[in-house]
RNA sequence: GCGCCAAUAGCUCAGCAGGAUAGAGCAACUGCCUUCUAAGCAGUAGGCCGGGGGUUCGAGUCCCUCUUGGCGUGCCA
């Protein structure tokens, strides 16, 4: 139950009948709607909640907004409402100012659903992919990853609880060029360690990293007959599946770690193997969008835009002045691109498992292919435009003593996702990663990742819930359980830090909801750091252990409703909520 | 050149389907533990919301433009 929600309606109802007895009263000139939000004012001095309606009518009527608004108010009745009183104020607001009956129906409300507080419906049971990570398997992940993992992983809960049917999906890039790059680079380690480094030259566009001298070593030990017995292209193959077969599950488990479950890793190879991407380019070719040049095959990609941008609203003429590139679909030596296979890999989601819409969670630097995804999925007639969002995630800075590290797998210098998670707790690395929107680039500051002190938020939140705790079990040994809302006087709870905190428990289904739609997770830790700083200040201004019996169980209440908010967001980050610190 | 993203306190960032006096954390300064966890709380100080136009009763928020920064613009993925 959004209790934000009922309030605003409760509001906009209240309004209409008043108006229409001012109307009918010849107050206020009839056959007006009445529109304009309701609002929660920054500062609440005024009241909770404000209605902008009078000045929105102001026109309309043809009156001054506060003359409006104080014939509103005149015939406004809050007799059984969640509302105390009503002000006008400044240009013609409507304040509005909450009663007790609101702050226990909150309590209760919590109560009643448990751990399903939070949840919302605009979802209405859909069924959306949520893809991410997919980090090539040729070498370790980077902190990029894991920020791609958190992000992903976070934002499937938030999906889940606002009422989405969620799959999540890793994408593992098995085929094409970059694994052959792979092959060799594994190759050319092998031969080197074999007869010698400065006997075997390394490849200069081939993977540096150690983990690819390891796995040439590991080769090795299982093929003692290397470089012997085989054609070159075999023994790339071979190690090209050798590499592969330890990677995937190395990426699995380091995921595991951050407790990121898949409901499936899906293989590109199997894309190729079954003809489903030749298929998938037949069917482009088909609808007209494919032409040959130079021995390639080409995707009309230019053409397939400018109709995408004009049915979004840009006029031909604009359209025609973008500067926009076709893609090759069939490279001249007969292998497909990554973007055939991507294509391909979209009518599986899309047309073949019937996804009604697909979350892609990306590096930014990806940006340049998202609208040519997009439209070429428009040409197979799968509405990509609209059925594929792609989420643009802003890349981790790496930083250390103040200098920004450069990332990079080709150089080697990636800082492995095991290094990180052996410095610092998955609890807060999950939480650091979500800190911020994925549009902003995250500086992730090494040195500061691994003081475990007080400096990292995640702590604030947690203690808040283990202090919590502790003062459940100790008032428990005094003789005092926590009671079902309905036996307790709640609206003792008057003090203004109790009145915040329980508006600070009616936002989550909220926060959820515009988490939900702005695909934007990180919402949850802000919202988690504001109840946790409201429960502080409660904390501290209103002691409950030798307050007055009845005062006592209620704040208790208020402690344990507290207490389950915050277990219920820490949930949706993948944070622990410990009982003691 | 073209395109995407950004610019708010000393630092890192919230606030953006327009609302009343622009917020938090860190850093600085002052207080609060014989009483439920001080990993906490209260307070002080800190701002031409990058510049300029426009829309509106009202703009940090929307539109245009300029400036600055990050990224992209492969028969790579």
């Amino acid at each position: 139950m959004n209790l934000i929600d009922e309030a605003k309606k409760e509001i906009t109802a209240l309004l209409a009948g008043s108006y229409e007895r001012a109307a009918g009263k010849g107050l206020l000139p009839a056959g007006a709607e009445l529109a304009g939000t309701v609002e929660i004012p920054k500062d609440t001095v005024f009241g909770d909640y404000a209605s902008s309606a009078a000045m929105a009518a102001a026109r309309a009527m043809r009156m001054p907004p506060r003359r409006i608004a104080e014939a509103l108010v005149s015939q406004l009745d809050l007799t059984g409402s969640f509302f105390e009183s009503v002000s006008v104020a400044g240009a013609g607001f409507i304040n509005f100012r909450l009663g007790p009956k609101w702050y226990s129906d909150v309590i209760r409300a919590v109560e009643a659903e448990g751990a399903a507080y939070g949840q919302c419906d605009i979802g209405h049971g859909e069924r959306v992919m949520v893809e991410f990570v997919s980090a090539n398997p040729t070498g370790p992940m980077h902190m990029g990853n894991a920020r791609g993992g958190v992000l992903g992983d976070t934002l499937a809960n938030v999906l889940k609880l606002a009422g989405y049917d969620i799959w999540k999906e890793f994408y593992v890039n098995d085929a094409g060029n970059q694994v052959h790059k792979f092959a060799v680079s594994i190759y050319a380690r092998a031969m080197q360690e074999k007869f010698g480094e400065e006997n075997y030259p390394f490849p200069e566009d081939g993977y540096h990293g150690e983990d690819i001298k390891e796995l040439a070593h590991g080769f090795l030990e299982t093929s003692p007959l290397f470089p012997e017995g085989a054609g070159e292209e075999a023994w790339l193959a071979a190690m090209a599946e050798y590499g592969l077969a330890r990677n995937i599950p190395k990426m699995k488990s380091d995921l595991q770690k951050y407790g990121i479950e898949y409901d499936r890793w899906f293989l590109e190879s199997g894309l190729h193997q079954s003809g489903f991407v030749a298929d998938t380019v037949d069917k482009l070719s088909k609808n007209g969008w494919t032409y040959e040049k130079d021995g390639a095959l080409w995707l009309k990609t230019a053409e397939l835009l400018r109709k995408k941008y004009i049915s979004e609203g840009k006029t031909p003429e604009e359209a025609e002045k973008l500067d926009l590139k076709d893609d090759v679909l069939r490279r001249a030596n007969g292998f497909y691109t990554y973007f055939a296979a991507d294509i391909a890999y979209h009518r599986d989601k899309l047309e073949t498992r019937g996804f009604s819409r697909v979350i892609n969670v990306w590096g930014a630097d990806h940006h340049g292919h998202v609208a040519r995804l997009q439209a070429a999925v428009d040409g197979l007639g799968l509405e990509g435009s609209r059925r594929i969002v792609i989420v643009l995630m802003q890349l981790v800075n790496l930083l250390q003593d103040g200098q920004p590290v450069r990332m990079s797998k080709r150089t080697g210098k990636a800082i492995a996702l095991n290094d990180l998670l052996d410095e610092i707790s998955v609890d807060a690395a999950r939480f650091y990663f979500n800190n911020r929107a994925a549009t902003s680039p995250l500086d992730f500051d090494l040195d500061l990742a691994v003081r475990q002190d007080s400096e990292n938020p995640v702590y604030y939140v947690q203690y808040a819930h283990a202090r919590i705790c502790t003062l459940l079990s100790m008032l428990k040994a005094e003789g005092y359980g926590v009671e079902r809302a309905g036996d307790l006087s709640l609206e003792l709870l008057t003090d203004g830090t109790e009145r915040d905190l329980i508006k600070g428990l009616s936002q989550l289904p909220e926060e959820v909801k515009l988490a939900a739609r702005d695909y934007d997770p990180s919402r949850i830790n802000r919202y988690l750091m504001e109840l946790a700083a409201r429960f502080h200040r409660f904390y501290n201004a209103c002691r409950i252990k030798g307050a007055e019996p009845q005062l006592l169980k209620a704040r208790l209440k208020l402690a344990d409703t507290v207490r389950a908010v915050l277990e219920n967001g820490l949930a949706i980050l993948g944070v622990s909520a410990p009982e003691k610190m």
